[in-house]
DNA sequence: TGCTTTTCTTGAATGATTCCAGGTTTACGT
DNA sequence: ACGTAAACCTGGAATCATTCAAGAAAAGCA
């Protein structure tokens, strides 16, 4: 059986999902952490199991929605899912490479700012991401 | 002549860019506020002058890598364009309608928060976007 | 005024994502 | 084990924001 396979079930059938196949396996791969694009999870999954790349959509949506994964979309960048959804953490986003690491929230729980002014938003998560170069794109840029 | 064409050609050559009228007229349309989809600033521009899609495209992206207009791109949402960029402010985006409104700062300049651990990255700006629901979107809700 | 470079135009291409329709399989409560 | 609803399949088409390409227009310098 494959590694994680039965908390995985339990964490689908917890929020109400059905378990099956692909969704164990998107699971799988997602909880091995990074923050994969579609195309990346679906090659991922495939190593695996045959699934159609209209179902890894389903189920990225399926379990963004039950809040199993967590969906980024950095400017500029397609939609990434990651699997660490616990914690409120943010995002360091490389403006040469796209590449994505996480960085703690100091307060741990959402929203973990407050807006000095709200204009009557009933405020729910604050979302942060740092915008700067990864090690390798600075040498690259020195390099020049 | 059209209102602030004076002072909006100053920007433009302050910051090494031609003068042309797109420009102009794009500049118009974002100094008098919100956060603005391309088709809606393609919109207002050409109540006044004639021009090609990628035109605005263009204008835009020249504008904002002169750090004349600001591009944001809510997950979900295309890119938006907003002229406020002098002072470090960041957005709340309603999960309902997709309306952003502006929040200012409490510090004032960027990166206005300092991530725990940067893994290394060279760090120049930190966005914030809150998430919630705008007035009218909570009306809605509760109306159900 | 003429020259060079930038900017704009037109029209086509791209790419991520969604939707669609109909049929098949699967999960899971009874 | 059975029935029903959910999930998945094929595979195709559509959408929408954005970008590319090649030529025409114009800005601004000499």
């Amino acid at each position: 059986m494959k590694p994680g396979s039965l908390d995985h079930a339990e964490w689908l059938r917890s929020r109400g999902l059905r378990v099956t196949r692909p969704r164990l396996a998107v699971l799988d791969v997602l909880v091995q952490g990074g923050h994969l694009e579609v195309d990346e999870i679906a090659h991922r999954v495939r190593q695996h199991l045959e699934v159609s790349t209209q179902a890894i959509y389903d189920v990225l949506g399926a379990l963004a929605r039950a809040g199993l994964a967590r969906r980024i979309e950095p400017a500029g960048s397609p939609a990434r899912f990651e699997s660490r959804v616990a914690d409120n953490h943010h995002h360091v986003v490389c403006r040469g490479c796209g590449e994505i690491a996480d960085v703690d929230c100091a307060v741990g729980y959402a929203p973990c700012l407050d807006p000095s002014t709200t204009h009557g938003f009933e405020i729910d998560e604050a979302e942060v991401t740092f915008w700067g170069l990864c090690p390798s794109c600075q040498a690259l840029k020195h390099a020049d």
